[in-house]
DNA sequence: TATTGTTATACTCTATAACTATA
DNA sequence: TATAGTTATAGAGTATAACAATA
């Protein structure tokens, strides 16, 4: 309940409309990890191949990624963050720009460092089914 | 974006669909908080007041919670969880009929209790600009 | 005149099914 | 024949705007 509550509220309170909470998510998991086919990227969102393709076309639209041919599998495609794209990423990070960073400065320094651990748990219970890959 | 993924991974994975997990949050408010106005249900589950209310139609018309007259305000009515919610809800706390309980029991006894405390903090967040009301 | 709640409508994000192209 | 990706379509959940009823 309160992972569905925080999220609606991540939604509401996400008051820079340039991209998607969905977007930026996408954008993340390429810089982290670097590029990757779409395939892999659906998998690594946890959203389905349909919905990821959506996702990569609005991106695409803004030049925030781009498409590149696969080296050895025409069917497949390579995305990638454009420098707009990774400007993007890093003007957000480095202002601060969000009610969440705003929200978290609130925290003592106890606190920061418990969520930290917390969200390590969390995002290996996301992992969980889909392994290191 | 920890939370997007996690909020995403738990609709997948919601394997009970008597009721969904919008349906349920408000359930467990109700259980947790008592009887209240359509209105302050809304407000506690930080979603607008149209939105409550198709939640709301649809909890009713599985007779899981009920409607009644507000004792002063003509315009308003109360909320409160049948006889039939109570037992749902009990049902599934008790019988640990879910996934998310199954990754729980994956972790540590200290994961568990660092999670619990993170999971307070998360809570206050969210409450921060609403109130303990 | 202000407030509570509902109805009407539209947007976002997601999914399954069907289709195209390549392996 | 199988796989990667896209397109078509539908469903769930949320919002704003307009409306009805009551304070």
């Amino acid at each position: 309940m309160v992972v569905m509550r925080l999220d609606r509220l991540l939604r509401v309170r996400h008051t820079d409309p340039q991209i998607s909470l969905i977007q930026r998510s996408a954008l993340t998991t390429l810089l982290r990890d670097g590029a990757m086919t779409p395939g892999a990227l659906a998998h690594r969102e946890r959203v389905r191949p349909p919905s990821m393709t959506r996702t990569i076309n609005a991106l695409v639209a803004l030049k925030l990624i781009e498409r590149s041919p696969h080296p050895t599998d025409g069917r497949q495609s390579v995305i990638s963050v454009t420098r707009a794209g990774r400007a993007l990423m890093s003007d957000e990070v480095s202002g601060h720009r969000f009610w969440l960073a705003s929200q978290l400065s609130r925290l003592s320094d106890e606190q920061t460092t418990l969520l930290r651990q917390a969200l390590v748990i969390l995002g290996q219970l996301g992992d969980a089914e889909i392994g290191p890959d």
